[in-house]
DNA sequence: GCCAACGTTGGC
DNA sequence: GCCAACGTTGGC
């Protein structure tokens, strides 16, 4: 069982719109970055927690918690690019900001590098946040 | 296989 | 809207 943090424009798909689902179930698709659609096919796996992150938007920061409830599986009518399902698992009472996490002992070093769309990231004594 | 140009991301 | 970082593309 693995940790995780998702990146997600809120205007194009935030904690809220995962928490109103249906099922309180998405996919999550549109990954068009090799090293995290290998992240998608091979490490990510049911069971698996992610913190769902809201960024270009202000302030950015970590919102909640989801669950990986299905594995990665290709996209419908591709041959390259892989999503998983996530299911909401719970939103913070309130947003722990970008700031925050960089001033934070433990977590500073787990987003300080930006990389591309979606990116994850293994963070597992994170997970006292949780 | 190198590397410069280009495009995208994302914080500010 | 700006711009730095970084991934991707494509010419050689």
């Amino acid at each position: 069982m693995s940790y995780w943090l998702f990146k997600s424009e809120p205007n194009v798909f935030s904690i809220d719109d995962l928490m109103h689902a249906k099922q309180q179930t998405s996919c999550w698709d549109g990954v068009r970055n090799y090293q995290v659609r290998n992240m998608l096919r091979d490490q990510i796996k049911k069971g698996d927690l992610a913190f769902f992150y809201h960024s270009s938007c202000s302030p950015p920061g970590i919102v909640g918690v989801m669950r990986i409830v299905k594995d990665g599986y290709l996209e419908p009518q591709q041959s390259t690019w892989y999503s998983v399902d996530v299911q909401f698992v719970q939103k913070f009472p309130r947003l722990l900001s970008l700031d925050e996490i960089k001033k934070h002992i433990t977590l500073k070093k787990m987003l300080v590098a930006r990389k591309g769309n979606r990116f994850s990231i293994t963070p597992v004594t994170q997970e006292e946040w949780g």
